[in-house]
RNA sequence: GGUGCCUUAGCUCAGUUGGUAGAGCAAUGGACUGAAAAUCCAUGUGUCCCUGGUUCGAUUCCUGGAGGCACCA
């Protein structure tokens, strides 16, 4: 029998947790968790990690196994995740995928391209680069060391280019030399389920969530990560715009405006990410779980 | 009750010496290969409060009205 990972997938606040929790409970399995900021064990109400309850009653993979301290990348997630798929797939045929991350997701179901290691010094340079310099300086580096990137990639954005940089200049050859190669294909199929709600239900869930994480102690949790503020895992919508207020730049009333902002625009920007997938089984957030778990089973039958 | 000021995009406002209008924010659409809750790109038709008048033409000037604000009674 062939091997399935269903992977769950929606805008934030739509309730991925709970329908993957069902899901787990009808498949009798367990849940990885694809969602790039809940790796951090120093962050759980920010990132609406599931409650205690939730993690007793089915066992959750990369919850909060990292700190904020350490650098992980897609790259480590994919390796780690495929890795913990073998192994659970000895034992079960089907497997939950939930979270919010797009390239996360992306990553387990389809795999990235290889690279090789990169030494983070190079990083950390080019970024003092485009400080110094600007980013002219870097298309100019890009438009000769990967002309063909060049023609591609988003010039006006200073991350991208910096990837491709970092790339070139750690391996010696062209970035554009990596990617697009044939990938493996996975020893297991997918199945997608995308819970969807019109935008005025997404906005109040949000709003409503966002109201709720302070009412469970945010800004509680925002001082005690304070000191990390400068670390790539905090810069996270609920946490950075606290930050602003912790220093005295923001009013308590305005960051909290903010937070709902830039948790609205993150949401649509999932939206846009997860439409692009056309083999996703788009299911209301009203939907029973049972009835979804039945149009799951369907489609693993429909697949085999 | 009187006088003055205001009424233009979802919000705050600019502007048109009369030729039907534009900023910021919000919002919307999109991109995405080890920073991804990150990063980046694109998108502005709206009874210019209503009414009548002047005019070839009024959102703009004038009359009357409605609503808001301020001051005076």
């Amino acid at each position: 029998m062939k091997k399935t990972l269903i992977s769950v997938v929606g805008a934030t606040a739509i309730g991925k947790t709970s329908l993957a929790i069902a899901l787990a409970q009808h498949f009798k399995t367990e849940i990885l968790a694809a969602d790039s900021r809940q790796f951090y064990k120093e962050m759980s109400i920010g990132t609406a990690v599931p409650s205690e309850e939730e993690l007793q009653s089915i066992p959750h993979h990369f919850i909060q196994h990292k700190s904020v301290q350490e650098s992980y990348s897609v790259g480590d997630f994919e390796k780690d995740a495929l890795h913990l798929l073998e192994t659970l797939f000895e034992s079960k045929s089907v497997v939950i995928l939930v979270g919010g991350s797009g390239l996360y997701i992306d990553a387990v179901t389809q795999g990235l391209d290889d690279f090789p290691k990169i030494d983070p010094e190079i990083r950390k340079r080019l970024n003092a680069q485009l400080r110094e310099h600007g980013i002219l300086k870097l298309q100019e580096r890009l438009s000769k060391l990967d002309p063909n990137y060049y023609e591609q990639v988003d010039l006006d954005n200073p991350h991208r280019l910096i990837r491709a940089l970092e790339v070139c200049l750690g391996s010696g050859q062209p970035y554009s030399s990596f990617i697009n190669k044939k990938k493996p294909k996975r020893p297991f199929q997918v199945v997608t389920i995308g819970i969807s709600a019109n935008r005025e239900i997404i906005y109040e869930r949000i709003n409503r969530r966002v109201d709720m994480m302070l009412e469970k102690g945010l800004l509680d949790e925002a001082k005690s990560v304070y000191r990390f503020k400068e670390l790539n895992a905090l810069q996270t919508v609920g946490y950075k715009e606290l930050f602003k207020y912790l220093d005295g730049e923001w009013e308590l009333d305005f960051a909290i405006a903010e937070i709902k902002k830039n948790t609205r625009r993150f949401a649509k920007r999932q939206l846009t990410w997860f439409k692009k997938n056309e083999n996703t089984i788009w299911v209301d957030v009203e939907d029973e779980a049972s009835a979804i778990a039945q149009k799951v089973a369907n489609a693993i039958h429909t697949n085999e």
